[in-house]
DNA sequence: CGGCATCCGTGACGATACTG
DNA sequence: CAGTATCGTCACGGATGCCG
């Protein structure tokens, strides 16, 4: 089941990696992260965990309080897991990690999966730190679609998804996969890409319009 | 040797995860963080590590460039292990997981080990927040001493450390592991612990009166 | 004595197959 | 679709031994 295997120690980052240590568990939290995922979806989005590896995470995970398991209302009745307000409380934690793993990603070998939404925290820590200003953004990648809302003050849950954004969005932007981590590894400031056209803004808002220069 | 198992994913996250993710490599990182240390200071701050999974992590994070091995200068000649620069940069890792852990450390089981500079780190932020001013603090608690560094606008690398400071200390305080786990928790404020005596501040300098409230 | 290397039992992990 | 069952392998924890 569940780390049976603490530490034991009386140190809040030890206690923290007694929930958070074994391996995948972590980057299910980034998954969902991203809202709302099924079972599939999660096992589609990690290549490489099995399926009962998977299914004891999302237990011990449930047991520890950070995530939830609810049933989607007909039509398409399935289960979907979702990440507790203690769970979402971790995007600190995935900033920071991803904040340093960032120049590991100079080298991108054959066999590394991608999925768009995995350059969203790195996308959102540019933009905000841009200061462009507040609204939803989406993004577009090569591997697929994925939108950030940035200037929100509260600080609050869901600051990126999968996917468009239900609610629309005041921007879109388009670049690559390669763009976006010159990006995130700060070797590529946002306002150059913009004039380098490497990333392409369309959209007639203020938030558009500050994307531009 | 070294995290052979990557994730194989080209996400930050992901990267950072493939060198931290391994059993206790964080928590050596944590030592680390509060200067260099021997092989057997490591094993007996880390209790339930196996000395061959210590000798490996060490191995592992100088081959990925966490760690130096040193040898000290007689008397004494023996090797330590330091964090390198990109090591320390880890130190945002640390705090993001213990500010989140903080709340599990309500219950202190019998079998929690406790070591006086775990709570280095928690009591950092306090201390940060509460923007006292700027110097060495020296704290003393039942398990030991360190030292913090606060006001550091440099945030460079050792903001604290394990022991008395080296070069001194501008106030010194006195306090039990119960009221830090309660700063660090939030659920004490720095300035009511220091008025209903909790902490015992000494030093006549602007820090120590700044502390005073 | 500090700094590991070796051996061994157990449990976690990864891949595949299978089921409601 | 959403897992459970089975199995081989490897990593981990504990103990001991070696070597400077």
């Amino acid at each position: 089941m569940s780390p049976r295997r603490s530490y034991d120690q009386y140190c809040p980052a030890a206690r923290a990696l007694d929930a958070l240590g074994d391996r995948w568990t972590l980057l299910i939290v980034r998954e969902l992260l991203a809202g709302p995922r099924r079972y599939t979806d999660l096992h589609a989005d990690l290549p490489g965990v099995s399926t009962d590896v998977l299914a004891s995470r999302l237990r011990d995970m449930e047991r520890d309080g950070l995530t939830t398991r609810r049933r989607l209302p007909p039509p398409g009745a399935a289960y979907v897991y979702e990440l507790t307000e203690r769970g979402s409380d971790l995007l600190p934690v995935l900033q920071a990690l991803g904040e340093w793993g960032a120049p590991a990603l100079e080298e991108r070998r054959p066999t590394d999966a991608v999925r768009a939404h995995w350059f969203a925290l790195p996308l959102l820590r540019c933009l905000e730190e841009a200061a462009v200003g507040e609204g939803v953004i989406q993004v577009r990648l090569d591997e697929g679609e994925f939108h950030v809302r940035v200037g929100d003050a509260a600080e609050g849950r869901a600051v990126y998804g999968d996917g468009p954004a239900p609610e629309g969005s005041d921007a879109r932007i388009s670049l690559d996969a390669e763009t976006c981590t010159a990006l995130s590894r700060g070797a590529l400031r946002l306002r150059d890409a913009v004039r380098d056209g490497r990333i392409d803004v369309t959209g007639e808002g203020t938030l558009a319009k500050a994307l531009r220069g």
